[in-house]
Parts: C-alpha cells; sequence; structure tokens
DNA sequence: ACCTGAACACCGTTCAAGT
DNA sequence: ACCTGAACACCGTTCAAGT
C-alpha cells in the first residue's frame, strides 16, 4: 500500500490539524500532524515544501476567511473599522495559532487590496500624505495586539491583598461580555476618532511634551 | 579544567548572548548562547533550569528596564502615556527579541503595581468600573502590537503599478522619521484622547452599528 | 559549586524503495 | 504521483565524571 489510488491527504486537511493542534496547545509538530492524518511525517513533504509552508497555508488559511468589506462604497472610518473588525473574528477562532502566525502575518493579494482602498480613502478623506501608513500601521498593530491578547487572563489571578483596585476592577468585569471584547472596541473606536480629530485639526492630537512641560 | 575558582559564565551573560542572538537572527539556541560563552550547552544547566527560563530572565530584563513612572502624582492621562512610551522604548532596543517573549509578557510585581497604579488613576478619574481593565487591556494590546510591527518593512516593496496610492503614501514617509514612530504617537494619543471621551460623555464613543445602521 | 563530554529523545528533512 | 521507513543533522536535556 504505498501509493494510494485517492491521496491519503490533502492541504487542506494539513491546515486543519495545524490549526486544531494550534488552538489546543499552542504548537504543532510535523509528526503531530502527520499521527491525526494517519499517515507518516515523511508523507507531508509530497505536499508542502516544509514546516514552513504549513505555517504559509495557515496564513492563506486566515486569509481567505477574512471578509474584505466592499471599499469602494462608504468612508475612510466605516472602512477601517470594518476591516479591522474582520480581521479580529478571524482570529478569534483560532486564538491558539495567532502567536504561531505573528512572526510573519498576512500579506496576500487581497490584503494589499484592501490596503491600497483604504490609502485611496485616506488620501481622498484629506489626510496629510505622510499619515496615510502610519495611520494604517497604527491600526494593524493594534488588531495584533488586540489578537494576541498579551494579557490573557494573568488578571484574574491577582492578589486581592496586594492590588485591591485592580483586583475590584477584574471582579467588575464579570458578566456575558469578555473584557478583551470590551477593550477590542473600545480601542478601536478610539482610534478612529482620534483620527477624525488629526483630519479636523492638522496640528492635533496634542503631544503628551506640550502636557508635561507647560510653557510658563 | 572542570571547574574554574571563577565560574566562567552567569546569568547576565547568558542573557546578554541571548538578546543579541535574538536581535541578530531573531531566535537563539542553547548551543549558540554556550559558543558565544566559550562554554559546553550543557554547562548553562549550572545556572538555568532550560530554555524557558532563559526567556523568563529575558523578560526580566525588559522588566528592570521598564522606567515606572511615578504613578501617584499626576493625572491617568498622563500616567498611562509615559508607561506606554517606556515599554515600547525598552522593547525597541531589543525588537528581534519582542517575538520570542511575546508569548508570555513581562508580568513581574512591579508591573501588576504599576497597573495598581493606574487602575487607581481610572477610578479615581471617575471611569464606569467596568471599563478600566478594557482600558488597561487595550493600551497593552496595542503596544504589543506597536512593538511586534506586524507591517515590518513589506510595505516598502509595495508594485506602483498594481497599488499606486500605496506606494505613494509609503513613499511619502520617507524621512528622518520612522513611519512606524509615527503611527505609535498617533495611536497612543487617539486611545487616550478617546479614553478621554468615554469619561465626558458616557455613552460615547458611539459605536460604528450606529453609523451603519442609521435610524431612518 | 561548576565545567565537560557522552548519551538520549525528539524533531525537521531527505531519500531510496515501492506502487 | 504519493506513501513508507530508514537515515541524518540538530536541538534540548540529563548525568556521571572530574575538580
Amino acid at each position: 500500500m504505498a501509493r494510494p489510488r485517492t491521496p491519503k491527504i490533502d492541504i487542506p486537511r494539513i491546515v486543519q490539524a495545524a490549526l486544531e493542534l494550534a488552538d489546543e496547545r499552542g504548537d504543532f509538530t510535523l509528526g503531530e500532524i502527520a499521527t491525526r492524518l494517519s499517515v507518516h511525517a515523511s508523507s507531508l513533504y509530497h505536499h508542502v515544501a516544509g514546516r514552513e509552508e504549513v505555517l504559509e497555508h495557515m496564513r492563506a488559511w486566515f486569509a481567505a476567511r477574512i471578509e474584505l468589506p466592499a471599499m469602494d462604497v462608504g468612508t475612510w472610518d466605516l472602512a477601517m473599522t470594518a476591516l479591522a473588525r474582520s480581521y479580529r473574528a478571524a482570529f478569534k477562532q483560532h486564538p491558539g495559532s495567532v502567536r504561531l502566525l505573528a512572526a510573519a502575518p498576512v500579506h496576500d493579494a487581497a490584503t494589499l487590496a484592501a490596503f491600497e482602498s483604504i490609502a485611496e480613502l485616506l488620501v481622498g478623506a484629506g489626510f496629510d500624505d505622510r499619515d496615510v501608513v502610519p495611520l494604517m500601521m497604527s491600526l494593524d498593530n493594534f488588531v495584533l495586539g488586540s489578537a494576541l491578547e498579551p494579557l490573557g487572563d494573568d488578571l484574574y489571578s491577582t492578589d486581592p491583598a496586594a492590588h485591591p483596585t485592580l483586583s475590584r476592577s477584574v471582579a467588575a468585569t464579570r458578566g456575558p461580555d469578555r473584557p478583551q471584547d470590551r477593550a477590542f472596541e473600545l480601542g478601536l473606536q478610539s482610534l478612529v476618532s482620534g483620527y477624525r480629530a488629526l483630519l479636523e485639526h492638522p496640528t492635533e492630537p496634542a503631544t503628551v511634551h506640550d502636557l508635561e512641560e507647560p510653557r510658563p
């Protein structure tokens, strides 16, 4: 039984196994993927060039799942929020995989096209040319950081004696909504409002140096 | 020459070697660290319990380098911006190490103390109890995302024919300041302004649902 | 207490052999 | 074209031996 008539595995199956493993224990091994697919590790090399390419296919899986909003209609702020939400929604389905993929995130053709559209909207809205790229970077940084959730559930083990206010604040987030979801929405809205302010007052927002060193 | 009178290596030297290697090629091997210190890999185990503990010491190195601003004086917005800048400044010194450490970021005693102070300031400023933790998470997410710089230098290889506006925007960022620095400041100011707005208008900022589905 | 060098398990990757 | 199984290099980790 060396070569089966119909191939035992294919790329979608490999990606699926990798995603499952990454979600379960934050990492995966080619051997683990192979076992899950009832195959030997060396068989994988008939479908992918190596581990790095598995990661690449995982990124493509996410990219395909991101609904790129119709960019040609609507305003820059709606387009940016929609794109950010879409990214985050895709990442949320496989939280354990984000860390693994963060080393070289999704920049396929469709994503670049979305960036081009956003750039057009921003330029059209009247933003300073030098700010267009920083604005997109800033939002991208925020979305990735939100997906990684660096604080995780750490705060939930806060010692009430040592950090009473923090503990009380953590307790106050009990409820149906995860604080990370609220954090994402608060941050997203704040970023976009801040960008909007920049448009209305080109020299705003004030730097904190102004606040720290008030002119006498 | 089995045991030298004065130990050939110590934890600071191990951490230093690991940081250098991480910056140079984004990763490190215990063998590489050992070679750099003219020692065998197995010698490292007399100082650290294993690779994971090297990473832990690297995190401690960063934590020690973060200047925690005096939290008891000043307002919540100054404290948060100062803390965010301080984190980012520390990460910027060793950009290649951030990825490696992102899996389980710094949450040592000093950082927790800083979080407690921020929580106190936020509560004192009158924020909704349920928003205190999300606000801190949101900023933390942004700082980590900014340190990781997911877009990296990718945008600089944009094809002008395929993405003309994006290319022109990228070209517009040429100059002494890195666009990522501008991105960080823009985002930081925007986040803090957004939080401030939340304080003044408890129901703000408006959700995008309001914008997407205007009441008829 | 601390370095050495041999050893082991594990992992990614290669390749000849089989169909 | 695709699976197998043996093989190799590399890496983290352990440990007895040495001082």
